[in-house]
DNA sequence: GCAATGTTTATAAACATTGAT
DNA sequence: GAATCAATGTTTATAAACATT
């Protein structure tokens, strides 16, 4: 920690929401390794994103190749492409065609390919053998429902075959990103969402029901299930009304799903020195956080908490202490580092919606 | 810090050699986001591996599927399956093929798929359409050479077009490991090894002129490529030879490739100790590291150095002084800190080879 | 301006310890 | 009281953004 002076307490740093893990590790034990991780990440935090390059190749619209191979960018992802291949074309058309794109850009291109079965000739996953796309239907809450609370139940009947993420390995780069923007693969976008949508949902697909190995990690442990999808949908929804306007405007998706430019230790302090006797134990300090940062609450994934904890441990700041009957423990801050900071010095809210502040007086 | 009572000198935790991430991001910059990454990890530590589940499950020798398809084990690389596809082979079938195997073993199954298109029935990749493989044949030197003193000449004339290796997202988990062990598919180990070498090598294949837009991340920034190719094809050279005893072994393997079992931050403090004024330059440490842990010389990937430089300024035990004159800036340890470890403290260093040591008698 | 060096934050993970059934 | 399991706490690793030299 060092106690530099100055630091700065709006995050310039935090780039990146960074592309995260692939096929990543460990069950469903904690926080950590929460359900949602491993979809294609990008967090839906579209500010953050574009900054860096305007490189003017932009080679990243529709491509054909031999056996009716075709290769589009993917519409939101970035570094990313989707190969729509016809039933019948044959594996070497499929290396080639993948080798060629893989080869156009060389380290620069993009690193990801997503692999779906089209019809059989072009307009690429539409309606195929293996499965049936139930696409926007309401989610009809079957399917092993009486979980948690409202465990996105929509997400289950998953069409699975078809649809497979496959991440190809370019050996290296990405800052030099193939700019994936809404204009490029305009005109495939709405069956590439739907198409995404499934993907993602497989990627997030939990056992459900179709594997028999799987018995253990379902229960509830830490899985809150970052509600995400919900938003997603609501996305999907709002997106098909304006398209243009709305890219990263400033309504609802900023108020709840944006990130607060605060880093864990400034928040951890916000929350702390909230309370008359500045300290607070863990689970209130996860409140204050969700409950006056939305996203915290309803987009991060789980993991979130492992970072409070990890912040709460690693820096001097925040000390431990124990309850007068040594029952309870409670963190507070070490009173020469304490600049009390308190959210409402650095930011006025408005009038969002989240003042009440239920602190739970602390016992 | 915390400077918390007996930190163990020997790592107990570094399980995982962790999957890292997929795309990853970043152009060549600096040390991390070496061309290294996303190479199908793994990094060769074997060891650390094989303790949880024994999983009597054991369903992971050869399997057959419609169309010619077969799905093995990857003899080495834990939850890795290698999936030989005949040129022939629809795409259906492999997609069929693939969710087959992925429902089998459902979330606790392998995630990661490597597909090679086998000749046109069986035996795998041996001799194959688009490419040749030189196999075990002297490197030779050719290619471009005169570029560092070594940068491993042999990894040039790579095969391309054939081989690809493509990242399979199973939902989640993986502590539930499917036990990759040797014994299961033994029979095509060899064939497979040759692929694995391929496939590697085009993971880590770096811009070999193929591509036209990479033009600038080829310098030499911090990219020392961190030789893996090398070890690699010693190491295929020799499991020509015994291919049954010589698994996990204890020979060259592990002293070069083979991640030793300290942190970064004793690491540093065995290599500052190691000098007469206890106390090195940033560089002198990257150096000494390298010499007495080959490890970080010629497998690790680039970052390592980006941890080193991470422990210093995090941990307050490491201070930087600067010399008299106030050129150059030295790392000290902080004396009530410094249990003056030294690596012979904790490892007789038999006698590896590595003992010159050439401390760079710091100015 | 660039490369090396230094500082800080974020995330994931392994594992230990404590608390509650 | 032991066995388990969940919550909490500590530490290490890695990547990244950014600052300073
Ligand atoms: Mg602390
Ligand atoms: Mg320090």
């Amino acid at each position: 920690m060092r106690t530099s002076p100055r630091r700065p307490l709006i995050l310039k740093r935090r780039k990146l929401t960074l592309p995260q893990k692939d096929a990543s590790s460990t069950s469903a034990r904690d926080e950590n390794s929460g359900q949602d991780d491993k979809t294609p990440k990008q967090e839906h935090s579209q500010e953050e994103q574009h900054n860096s390059q305007p490189r003017g190749k932009m080679d990243c619209g529709l491509q054909k190749f031999p056996a009716g191979i075709k290769i589009i960018d993917h519409p939101t992802m970035p570094n990313t492409q989707v190969v729509a291949i016809p039933t019948n074309a044959d594996i070497q058309s499929i290396i080639e065609a993948l080798t060629a794109k893989g080869k156009e850009c060389g380290n620069n291109g993009p690193n990801k390919f997503i692999l779906i079965s089209s019809g059989g000739t072009s307009r690429s996953a539409g309606p195929t053998p293996l499965q049936h796309l139930p696409s926007e239907k309401k989610p009809s809450a079957a399917t092993k429902a009486a979980d948690g609370q409202e465990r996105d139940k929509n997400v289950r009947q998953t069409h699975v075959c078809n649809l497979y993420p496959f991440f190809f390995f370019c050996p290296d780069r990405q800052t030099e990103r193939c700019e994936v923007s809404q204009s490029s693969g305009e005109t495939m976008s709405s069956v590439l969402d739907n198409s995404l949508t499934n993907i993602q949902w497989l990627g997030k697909m939990r056992s459900d029901g179709l594997s028999p190995c799987s018995v253990k990690q379902d229960t509830e442990k830490e899985n809150q299930m970052p509600l995400q999808e919900r938003i997603k949908v609501k996305d999907a929804a709002a997106a098909a009304i304006p398209t243009a306007a709305a890219a990263s405007s400033s309504s609802w998706q900023d108020s709840v799903s944006e990130r607060p430019p605060y880093s864990y230790m400034a928040m951890i302090q916000f929350a702390i020195n909230s309370t008359e006797k500045k300290r607070m134990t863990l689970k209130d300090i996860y409140t204050w956080i969700e409950d006056h940062f939305p996203y915290f609450k309803h987009v991060a994934k789980p993991g979130w908490k492992n970072s409070i904890r990890h912040n709460l441990s690693l820096h001097d700041m925040f000390v431990r202490e124990t309850s007068a009957n040594g029952k309870i423990s409670f963190w507070t801050i070490h009173p020469d580092a304490n600049r009390c900071l308190t959210l409402d010095q650095v930011f006025k809210p408005l009038d969002l919606g989240s003042p009440t502040s239920p602190e739970h007086s602390e016992s």
